[in-house]
DNA sequence: CTGAGATCCTGTCTGC
DNA sequence: TGCAGACAGGATCTCA
């Protein structure tokens, strides 16, 4: 899916898209998704006016005086915008049409992604467990330390655990480690003092830099307007070959998924 | 409690 | 060209 610079990207180009907040009409084309779109959202959000759009971990979030919309992508959701009259394609989910006549149309092929209305956001089960957002000040040395002195897991799956950093995926954590010259093998209470500093640099700069450059683009990654993200041409381990140390870059499966790493720059 | 594996779903790519 | 199998950026659930 998109990680946190996606999603990031796509919510400000969401945000940048509406000229009017308010909501002409929810309509449900396929309710299949990671659960069934609920019934109701249409009564709660039509003509309602959003007042304001943010991202929280991978969920874009509409806030709206009665509740919210907590919206995740999955591996494949994406939106698009179009005007005037909407035509429909394979895996569109659901559409937002805007009272100035922007719709935002929402096709997921994977079908992994999910929208949930909430009354009390920080109250549900989606978001209750999530735990800090790595841009923010509470992500520090002293939160890592914590975290990983009481941890036997692999240092790439802390922190891609979303209850424990919010919006690091399989990507930037390969990016993090590689920056902070840790194999993403290494079992967290292992890692020094030191290593959890250079980390935690790391996954800020790594998610900012992506932020800045609009996201990565793998295979199905798209910003509103259908374009794919700058910082692909930016990523320095995942989906390379060969490490610009010149070592040939590893990619081994860990918990399923595939890590990249280079044996010479990380230990 | 922890951590690993299966699972949801479709499209694309590789190899025979 | 056909077809089987592997794989894809997520995260929840189940089970040991």
């Amino acid at each position: 899916m998109p990680e946190l610079p996606e999603v990031e990207t796509i919510c400000n180009a969401i945000k940048h898209n509406i000229d009017s907040p308010k909501i002409d009409e929810f309509q449900i084309i396929n309710n299949k998704l990671r659960w069934k779109i609920n019934k109701n959202i249409p009564s709660k959000v039509n003509g309602q006016t959003i007042k304001k759009i943010y991202r929280r971990a991978k969920y874009i979030v509409f806030e709206f005086h009665n509740g919210s919309l907590i919206i995740h992508l999955g591996m494949t959701g994406k939106f698009r915008k179009i005007q005037g009259t909407y035509t429909s394609i394979k895996h569109d989910h659901f559409l937002i049409k805007m009272a100035d006549d922007n719709i935002f149309v929402y096709n997921d092929v994977r079908k992994f992604g999910s929208i949930h209305w909430a009354s009390d956001i920080s109250d549900h089960f989606l978001m209750k467990n999530i735990g800090v957002e790595p841009l923010t000040d509470d992500f520090n040395n002293l939160y890592l330390k914590n975290k990983t002195t009481k941890s036997r897991m692999k240092i790439k799956n802390l922190i891609m655990d979303q209850k424990i950093i919010a919006g690091v995926g399989n990507i930037y954590a390969s990016e993090a480690l590689f920056l902070s010259k840790i194999r993403p093998t290494k079992i967290a209470y292992r890692l020094s003092k030191s290593m959890c500093e250079h980390l935690v640099r790391s996954i800020k700069t790594v998610l900012k830099k992506a932020v800045k450059y609009g996201g990565t683009s793998i295979k199905d990654y798209k910003t509103l307007d259908g374009n794919s993200g700058y910082f692909t041409q930016k990523l320095l381990v995942y989906g390379l070959d060969k490490c610009r140390c010149g070592e040939k870059i590893r990619n081994v499966k860990i918990s399923g998924r595939s890590s990249f790493y280079c044996p010479k720059c990380q230990k």
